[in-house]
RNA sequence: GGACUUGUAGCUCAGUGGUAGAGCGCUUCAUUCACAUUGAAGAUGUCAGAGGUUCGAACCCUCUCAAGUCCACCA
């Protein structure tokens, strides 16, 4: 063994070692009970940030778990991340000199799909590197062919239980970026505007945006104002900047006496309060911006100006008229801005798809307050009921193409609008129209991963065998039958084989192994021809293909694909068990408490809504997972939270170069509460780099001691009591196993920190220093039995923690067919 | 405006009503022994402040101060 630990040639070797031997699979454990955690998507496009590392949490539980002896699946995947993605596609653009504007959409979306895909492998690189022990064979992206039909499935269902609404509501409108937001994503910042006080008539009122007051309807007042009851329910004539004009007098307990002269314009279309009012009092909607932010033609002679120059000349106007009462040049208020651009977000109406939220809302309240799901740690559970109890309806309608397009169709002729499951609607359903035109918007990207957990559950076929790559090495046309040239390992007689195409993930065939040779198991069998749709030719089968892929070449080597495409239906795949039926609801769902709202909130409304919708009544059942675990966030080593904008990002993979895996996941381990922000601390992963350094040297003392004679005992703690014959033996076996005990509780109770300060001050004071230390002077065949013994239990103890160098020093102590990854927890 | 989190050694942070803890840093000594060292010993605290409950409070309650985060957003 060499005198340090050397992280850069151990890692990536046994990570491929670990992924090679399918250890990564559930099926390592095919009589365990199934234990499930899916891996929250990161953006497929973008590198991994340092909040991304903290999701060694699910490492360190489905490791664990493995250990247990569980059937543990930890399942990866990849998000399209919608807006986000668009965004950084355009800012590629404009360098190039070019917009999105200059491109169709389908040209424009197949640019973005290609510029994801080269970037997506970075991503997943970084969580290996991370040593994440994820099922790569089940990987899943939000695009896939098969996630996005449930997607539309779920858009359906809750379009035809009325969930779903169609409506011109004021929404946070980008004029910069083109789209508009939901609430979450307005960002306020303080700004400093004049507040003009304005002549109406005989009423003074004041305001921040003269310029929207060509879209005025009508001007409010408190009911209960003594000064203004002779006005309430009078129409009054008023001067403006384009002629005399009469507006009416309302009267709404919204009003602030306080505020201003206790009068206040009613703009429906450009202000969200407004728009409230006159609802309750039917007032007409007068929109006076246009989507690109400038005014139209409502604003008369300002008409083309960008509200920032209207609102200049509007007021210089003004006070030309003399309409200006005064101008109070201090006052300073809160204005919304596109989280992304920082350019004020304009109200607009727009006709937008909106979920009900509140009935949905309503059921996930009740499966917290009731325990169905358990929040940890517990002080996060406010945050998630206070959302849900002040929900609002959620605007799932972006005006972006990078995502999944909406699958509504609205009639040209009678204006319904005919919603479907993804396929392209020709006939209206009400009035057999046939002149439909698609919905062009595409859905929020927390629609589709909100659906997350079932959608990538019920997509996997994980314990049937998946084949084409990298499997499946060739493939053979034998007259009627396909013979498939299988690795060796890959399958054993009996399994139940299942064809994808390791491009879109579709499923193009079913099988089962009947014949097995000693290195190659060849000949397949189709045991339910009703998978198949047959064609009388393959010329057949491609115009079919072309009817509905316009877009693709179609040759005949594309037959793969052929196949593919007749297989992807869900209901011809229904009756085929799924993930979904082994590991749903899954055990814990893991993520940062900053995304508590914006995803898990959403997963469980969405998720127990589609679980009642296809009738499951078994209330434990309904939801998507049993336990929400929350990290904190991790802040940059002065405090503040790391941000592009800031540039005080940290990446995460110089310090896996610098410190290695297992430093810097036990230094993320250690030291924080779950659940409390963490600073970086370079001192701190200093100290965990010593700490794997220490865990090689104490191996290589016992290799030393060995001396090619003895041999290192891998027998279990009860074992190994019997070869303890000197007390201090036998203390340090009871020691042991005292913490075995203890560990095994604190990982039960996702106390992760407590878990790694026991291990770590157990392996240096107490193993190190003192027993090490007397061991040392009285080795024999016992004592050293206890020695590796003990050793062994502390390594498999450390190895959810630190994956890596433990499985290095268990490869060169036991031999290099055991692996710890799959070896035995020391106790059950 | 509403809510949440945090405040403990020089720094980063654990702390479960019962003697105040770790890592890094600091001081002294030992050491080339499995250990880019490591080991032994040591110094360092008004547990943000005030009040209350309790036999007993860093911990429970109230208030104040400070830092941070989130939500709602009134012209």
């Amino acid at each position: 063994m060499d005198k340090i630990y050397n992280h850069k040639t151990t890692e990536e070797k046994i990570y491929s070692l670990w992924e090679e031997k399918g250890f990564f699979k559930p099926e390592v454990n095919p009589k365990g009970k199934p234990y499930s955690i899916i891996l929250p998507p990161p953006n497929a496009n973008a590198p991994l940030h340092f909040g991304h590392a903290m999701y060694v949490v699910e490492d360190i539980l489905i490791r664990f778990h493995r250990m247990l002896g569980d059937k543990a699946l930890w399942l990866p995947g990849a998000d399209h991340a919608g807006f986000e993605t668009q965004f950084v596609f355009e800012k590629k653009l404009q360098i190039e000199g070019k917009s999105r504007f200059d491109f169709e959409r389908e040209a424009l979306f197949g640019l973005i799909w290609d510029f994801v895909q080269g970037n997506r492998p970075v991503m997943e690189g970084q969580l290996k590197r991370l040593g994440f022990s994820l099922d790569w064979t089940r990987k899943k992206f939000t695009m896939d062919q098969d996630i996005v039909k449930i997607v539309h499935e779920t858009f359906k269902n809750l379009f035809d239980d009325g969930l779903v609404y169609r409506a011109e509501r004021l929404v946070n409108y980008c004029t910069y970026d083109g789209t508009s937001f939901s609430d979450l994503e307005v960002v306020y910042e303080e700004r400093k505007n004049p507040l003009y006080y304005i002549k109406y008539g005989p009423l003074v009122l004041a305001t921040t945006r003269p310029e929207t007051k060509f879209g005025d309807t009508a001007v409010a007042v408190h009911p209960d104002d003594s000064r203004y009851q002779k006005y309430i329910g009078k129409e009054i004539e008023i001067e403006t900047v384009l002629g005399k004009a009469r507006i009416k007098v309302i009267a709404d307990k919204f009003v602030d006496r306080e505020f201003g002269t206790g009068v206040v314009k009613i703009t429906p279309s450009h202000d969200f309060d407004d728009f409230e009012v006159a609802q309750r009092h039917k007032l007409p909607l007068v929109r006076v911006i246009n989507f690109d932010g400038t005014m139209n033609e409502k604003a008369g002679k300002f008409k083309g100006l960008y509200v920032k120059q209207a609102r200049k000349q509007v007021v210089e106007e003004m006070q030309a008229k003399g309409l200006i009462d005064k101008i109070d040049e201090n006052y300073t208020h809160r204005i919304g801005l596109c989280y992304k651009c920082k350019n004020p977000i304009e109200p607009l109406p727009l006709e937008q798809w909106f979920v009900k939220t509140k009935p949905l809302a309503k059921e996930a309240i009740e499966v917290v307050k009731k325990g169905k799901i358990k929040i940890y740690p517990k002080s996060m559970e406010k945050l998630y009921l206070q959302f849900l109890e002040n929900i609002r309806d959620w605007n799932i309608s972006r005006q972006i193409v990078w995502g999944i397009r909406i699958p509504a169709f609205k009639c040209q002729d009678c204006g319904a609008w005919n919603v479907t499951e993804g396929e392209i609607r020709e006939k209206c359903g009400k009035c057999s129209g046939n002149n439909l035109i698609q919905d062009v918007d595409t859905f929020d990207t927390w629609f589709s991963s909100g659906q997350w957990p079932y959608a990538t559950l019920k997509t996997n076929y994980g314990h049937l065998r998946m084949g084409f790559h990298p499997e499946v090495v060739s493939q053979v046309y034998k007259g009627k039958t396909k013979t498939y040239r299988l690795r060796n390992h890959a399958f054993k007689v009996g399994d139940r084989v299942m064809f994808q195409n390791t491009k879109d993930k579709s499923i193009f065939g079913f099988g089962v192994i009947t014949e097995s040779k000693e290195t190659t198991i060849e000949k397949i069998d189709y045991t339910d021809k009703t998978h198949f749709k047959t064609y009388s030719s393959l010329g057949e089968l491609m115009d079919a293909f072309r009817l509905r892929n316009p877009d693709r070449e179609v040759t005949p080597s594309t037959k793969a694909y052929l196949y593919a495409y007749e297989f992807h239906s869900l209901d011809e795949l229904k009756h085929i068990p799924t993930d979904f039926d082994i590991f749903y609801p899954t055990t814990v769902m893991e993520t940062g408490y900053d995304i508590l709202r914006w995803w898990v909130a959403r997963m469980v409304m969405l998720g127990i809504y589609m679980q009642k919708k296809l009738g499951e009544e078994n209330a434990e059942k309904q939801v998507p997972f049993k336990n929400v675990v929350l990290h904190g966030l991790v802040n940059d080593p002065l405090g503040k939270k790391m941000s592009k904008s800031r540039g005080n990002v940290v990446n995460p993979l110089e310090l896996l170069d610098q410190y290695g895996a297992d430093a810097v996941r036990f230094a993320l381990s250690y030291g924080t509460a779950l659940g409390n922000d963490q600073s970086l601390s370079y001192s701190k992963l200093d100290a965990m780099r010593k700490f794997t350094n220490k865990l090689w040297n104490m191996a290589r003392f016992i290799e030393f001691k060995a001396e090619g004679k003895l041999k290192p005992s891998n027998l279990a703690l009860d074992e190994l009591k019997q070869h303890a014959k000197h007390k201090n033996d036998k203390e340090i076996v009871e020691k042991t196993q005292k913490l075995a005990f203890k560990i095994t509780r604190l990982l039960n109770a996702y106390d992760f920190n407590h878990a790694a300060q026991n291990l770590y001050d157990f392996a240096w004071h107490e193993f190190a220093d003192i027993y090490i230390e007397d061991v040392k002077t009285r080795i024999n065949e016992n004592s050293f039995s206890v020695l590796s013994g003990t050793y062994l239990v502390l390594l498999k103890l450390l190895h959810p923690f630190m994956p890596f160098v433990t499985e290095e020093i268990n490869h060169t102590l036991f031999g290099k067919d055991q692996y710890l990854i799959v070896s035995q927890w020391p106790i059950k």
